[in-house]
RNA sequence: GCCGAGGUAGCUCAGUGGUAGAGCAAACGGCUCAUAAUCGUUAGGUCGCGGGUUCGAAUCCCGCCUUCGGCACCA
């Protein structure tokens, strides 16, 4: 029975372009995930955006002199691209600037402040006395009235550690100009937490497949809930969908209460896109899908209380629940660590730093997509060093997998021209099959299980074995004295290659959809995306990121590789790197 | 400061109660079809430190050192 499965991935932020150290915690796990579903027949819904609103941004434009939209205009292009050229398969990749996006976040919403679940309170904020925005409490700094230090930021001192209120700073001042903020009172809704705290502890408490450190955490978080500020002053977001707030453009929704509310609005954008407008609520409001989310460890509680938070107040309510059924939570919460950069953390300011856009204009997608999956921060912090990928390319991508491929590829390729037609297969040769066709359930469940290391290790070690296979056969000897044992040998060869390459394409989608190729077929197992412009009602267009995926037709199982099928000849599926690029690239970092 | 996670071979990392693992780097050997790729053998660790529980602990508990993340207006 195929499954329901929302693949909800972390929405990059439009302020810049994207570092590896990004698409390491939720871009390429999520992709994994969601090509390794759809293989096994699943129907997958992967949907992300560039999360486009917030004080980053109306800063970012200010500094340029050009507006917010200008900034989220330009991220979105750069980011969906990077996505697109590392092979990314989202069904949709919007942005939270849509005229559906806004009427989705204002629904909910509307929905939680009639059902009583948002907050009024009147607060002190800080605004800057030269541009009149508001001041976020890390962007005040000032003297620290508990320990003295100058450069106390308003939300904590870094020098004694307590947090700090921005109206307790001594001599406080804008990080951005260095003026002095003006403090005054201002009106905020907040979302009231606690009203979820014991629905939220027995869920939580239930999901044992989460990974235990994204458990406890949450478990942790919620013993004090309190209420959360879902509004902020500025004229850069969704506006509040109140009377009173219709003709204001000085307060909006906060950017993360929108950001989150992006996996449900551009569920039903796809629905919208593709003339099935009910779709969505397959995912959304069916108890047997499984919702999946990927994102970094600083996101853990959006993921897992806030957001699940919001998808209880809301329930069957709204315009868009439409009174059927309740809005689903998520089923896993996929929480990556961070990857470090040469031993440092990643800082565009300080220059450590490697964007996506420039890895993919000098190395292969699949390099970067191998190395992250085989070297990513999955179960804790790992570091990205030039050396580490060089090697892990030429010592594992290259030397293991992509040198079985070709030495195989070209081998029978000379000698034969198509698959070759077997003689009986000796036990050695029947083993070989069983050990990597076990693989497709071995490596599955791994993958099922968000596994992603274990899962690629496991490929290795079986591209691995039928190398040792080789050199213990040793077929291009035989072939001068057996041609038929030779064609028994290389048709066993091949076969374990066709079923490892389902068991590489959720990893490597470029160089499996050649070695398909190479191998004579026909069809997509990992073919092109695309990008489709939409026109909302409003007139605005905007671009999405999609795939024609269900005419791929690549499936989870062992291969079935046609005797006297006809190969194309084959190319190397990778390059290896000359150690060079090592100190090339250490020296861009200084 | 409080909460959570990590500290395992030279390097990068697996491994949650039962005689310490992988890849690379190092040393030696085989093969030469293949992007000088590959295959085999050897060597290498008191599993951060100190206590405790247990017949038995990298694995559970306590303390300490250290790294990373969170701690309502950064996303």
């Amino acid at each position: 029975m195929p499954e329901h499965i929302l693949v909800a991935v972390a929405w990059p932020y439009a302020n810049g372009p994207r570092h590896v150290g990004h698409v390491a915690g939720f871009g390429v796990p999520s992709d994994i995930f969601a090509r390794f579903q759809r293989m096994r027949g699943n129907h997958v819904l992967m949907v992300s955006g560039t999360d486009e609103h917030g004080t980053p941004i109306t800063l970012a434009a200010d500094k340029e002199g050009v507006t917010p939209r200008d900034i989220a205009d330009r991220y979105n292009e750069v980011i969906g691209d990077d996505l697109r050229n590392l092979g990314l398969s989202y069904d949709t990749f919007t942005r939270t600037t849509t005229q559906n996006h806004y009427l989705v976040t204002q629904d909910l919403f509307q929905t939680l402040y009639h059902k009583g679940y948002i907050l009024r309170q009147e607060t002190l904020g800080a605004f800057s006395a030269t541009t009149g925005r508001t001041l976020p409490d890390r962007y005040v700094e000032g003297t620290c009235p508990i320990c003295g230090y100058k450069d106390a930021r308003g939300d904590q001192c870094d020098q004694c550690g307590n947090q700090l209120d921005p109206i307790d700073l001594i001599e406080p001042r804008s990080k951005v100009d260095g003026s002095t903020p003006i403090f005054k009172k201002t009106e905020h809704f907040l979302l009231d937490l606690p009203a979820f705290g014991e629905q939220l502890r027995t869920w939580i408490e239930a999901q044992d497949h989460w990974r235990p450190n994204v458990r406890s955490f949450s478990l942790n978080f919620i013993k004090d809930l309190k209420p959360r500020s879902i509004t902020r002053d500025l004229d850069w977001g969704v506006p509040i969908p109140l009377p009173e707030y219709a003709d204001r453009d000085d307060k909006r929704i906060y950017v993360w209460f929108d950001a989150v509310i992006g996996y449900l609005s551009a569920s039903i954008e796809w629905a919208e896109n593709r003339g099935t407008p009910e779709a969505w609520r397959e995912w959304w409001q069916s108890p047997q899908a499984r919702h999946y989310y990927f994102m970094g460890k600083d996101n853990i509680v959006f993921h897992t209380v806030i957001w699940p938070g919001m998808l209880l107040g809301y329930g069957a309510g709204g315009s868009y629940g439409d009174g059927r059924a309740k809005l689903e939570l998520p089923y896993n919460v996929v929480s990556s660590e961070f990857l470090t950069m040469e031993g440092k953390k990643f800082s565009s300011s300080r220059g450590v730093v490697i964007y996506v856009n420039e890895v993919l204009s000098r190395y292969d997608a699949d390099a970067l997509r191998y190395f992250l999956s085989i070297a990513g921060p999955e179960n804790q912090d790992t570091d990205f060093t030039w050396a580490e990928f060089v090697r892990r390319n030429n010592d594992e991508l290259v030397a293991t997998w992509g040198n079985l491929v070709n030495r195989a590829l070209t081998n029978v390729y000379k000698n034969f021209g198509s698959v070759p037609q077997p003689g009986e297969l000796s036990s050695t040769d029947q083993d070989l099959i069983a050990q990597v066709e076990a693989g497709v359930a071995v490596v599955g469940e791994a993958l099922d299980a968000a596994r992603f290391k274990a899962a690629l290790s496991e490929a290795m070690r079986l591209a691995g074995q039928v190398n040792i296979y080789l050199s213990d056969q040793e077929p291009w000897k035989v072939i001068k004295v057996d041609r038929e044992r030779a064609a028994t040998i290389w048709y066993t060869t091949l076969r374990c290659v066709d079923t490892l390459k389902i068991l590489f394409t959720p990893f490597l989608p470029f160089s499996s959809q050649r070695l398909h190729e190479y191998l004579g077929y026909e069809g997509y197992i990992a073919g092109p995306l695309e990008f489709r412009d939409y026109t909302e009602p409003n007139g605005r267009s905007h671009r999405v990121l999609t795939g024609d995926y269900e005419s791929w037709v690549g499936r989870w199982e062992v291969s079935a590789l046609p005797v006297g099928q006809a190969l194309r000849e084959p190319k190397p599926l990778f390059k290896k790197l000359d150690e060079k690029v090592i100190e090339e690239e250490l020296a861009r970092l200084a």
